[in-house]
DNA sequence: TTGAAAGCGCTAACAT
DNA sequence: ATGTTAGCGCTTTCAA
């Protein structure tokens, strides 16, 4: 079935067809019904190959998405899906490391074809990538990064803010000899920065710092427990990256019969589902992820469907949830 | 940049360029050495689009995924994203629901372009959707299901199996009293119908279902916990569809002091992250998404590569995993 | 408002 | 082993 098939059923030409279903308003009402009607009758629909190649506009929008085994970026990204679910574009996915460090010539062997758009879970920080994506002229998301200048649109969850969130609350209930683990590129670095600036308040920063790569299991949170005990006794708060690590540490910490949060206050990142629901409840910062792809993918179609608006950036707000591992006071 | 600017600068024609990209082995070996030097000087990449609308062959695999929300199926999509990583195909997502009813409308409607192979995170039923499938004579994938009847290759996991190890496990322990909270749709029910024929053996059945829907939650677990309570006093095991909802009844349990497993055995499924790490540990069934990903990528590269095995079916196994939850005697 | 002609970039089919 | 010609199905451009 081609447009030919359609045009000779709705006794028209064939750019008749096209522009009936891409551009209806130029159509005679009339006509536009007659090839609407040798559509259906046809059961034609558009070869977007071909169109594609002619107009040098694809349907397909290119997502670098960093790990589908990351929950929070499996969330956004079924946001995404969600959204232009009932649009007329497709989504390719393709993978990005996690560190930000996504090449321009690793964008450009995905570009056999002129994307429609590109949606990036994290921020594009090579110099060439940035100019690249700035050279296609097409809409760019990027999400979650904390950056003033996006390439062009940014959806992001304040980093700096949970970790200013985090380092208040514990602060707040007295917590002074505090350990981070977690990544420390430049993403998670942020939100150290926002931790420590808001420990300062009470005379305090971060006393020790934990690297850890890749995706954080329950594992770790036990190795890390055990060392920075051995290195920092004296340790009263130890925050994690994530709630899977710091649901291990939380075990471990049980196993070895320390008292949460009397003698431990224990913080995680994310609230995943089993946050509240740990024996004492864990502390953790909620970010809404499946939210964040959504308003991503929503940004996307307004600007693929030519609406243009001067909100570059979007911040989804994260919440403190305060639980049983860092509440000791009354506040 | 274009073939025929790359045939120019190795003084070939475009054909030659053609060849030497797709199929290198038909050309002369210093020929090839040229152009691929002149690819490298001109930065050519191909145009997918006038490559796939000329040979009728795209480089698009169609993955329909249930949910990316379900963390089973996002990790064997990345699974499939790291096989499919180095190759020359393009992995395009989209949407179908959790009920295994995808309608051949659906999967036409996103083949306005020919796609390379397609792939589902289940098993299709819908009649006219198989025959479409089948007629479109490209490699298809069907994940998860039990079928005897896939519609082309099926990498799965042996559900009815899973079933069982659970049945015969809780028999061996002496439990006799079970209810079983899950999905009750054909895919599950597959399952129940293996915990049974184990229970049998012991002389007894699942005594009470209670079907949920959708993604199972915590909260879930905590509901039919004191359903099954009220329903059933004198209940000695739950089993639970997935180990999310498992651990919302383990803490619920413990909450009102029911003494894990003496009084009660708690099953799960999935053997997700926490599972090992619980207080007992939660007892349940280890699939290997991220493996069966992988698996069902690297069969369909193998199919596209040209190779035609007659190994329909592939079964990645499952494992018990006998945790405290259940263990109260010794085997 | 509609149509005719041309061509997007590549590769199948057919030569040589 | 390489080249020539033509055309995939659509939509741009230009004309009526």
């Amino acid at each position: 079935m081609r447009v030919e098939d359609v045009a000779r059923v709705a006794g028209v030409s064939p750019i008749t067809v096209s522009r009936a279903l891409r551009t209806p308003e130029k159509v005679k009402a009339a006509t536009l019904e007659r090839v609407l009607e040798a559509v259906r009758e046809t059961g034609y629909h558009i070869n977007s190959i071909a169109s594609s190649l002619r107009s040098g506009q694809s349907q397909f929008v290119l997502v670098f998405v960093a790990s589908l085994q990351n929950q929070h970026f499996a969330a956004a990204m079924q946001g995404v899906l969600d959204v232009f679910e009932q649009s007329r574009f497709h989504l390719m996915f393709a993978q990005m490391g996690y560190d930000e460090d996504v090449s321009a010539e690793r964008i450009r062997s995905m570009l056999p074809f002129r994307p429609a758009a590109t949606l990036f879970t994290g921020v594009v920080r090579n110099e060439g990538a940035r100019a690249y994506l700035r050279s296609l002229n097409v809409p760019v998301m990027e999400m979650w990064g904390e950056t003033d200048d996006p390439v062009d649109m940014l959806v992001s969850s304040p980093i700096y803010g949970g970790g200013e969130l985090l380092g208040q609350h514990l602060g707040e209930q007295g917590f002074r000899r505090i350990a981070y683990v977690g990544h420390t590129n430049s993403r998670s670095s942020v939100r150290i920065d926002g931790v420590n600036a808001a420990l300062r308040q009470y005379g305090c920063e971060i006393s020790l710092l934990i690297s850890i790569e890749g995706t954080g299991e329950m594992e770790h949170g036990v190795a890390a427990f055990d060392r920075i005990q051995a290195q920092m006794p004296d340790v009263d708060a130890m925050m994690f990256g994530t709630d899977v690590v710091a649901a291990g540490a939380l075990v471990r910490a049980q196993e070895l019969g320390i008292r949460v949060p009397e003698q431990l206050g224990i913080t995680g990142y994310g609230d995943l589902f089993f946050a509240g629901h740990t024996q004492p409840g864990l502390t953790s910062i909620r970010t809404s992820p499946h939210e964040m792809g959504q308003t991503a993918g929503r940004m996307l179609l307004s600007r693929l469907a030519g609406h243009i608006s001067d909100e570059r950036i979007i911040q989804v707000p994260v919440h403190l949830e305060a639980r049983g591992t860092t509440l000791r006071r009354k506040t």
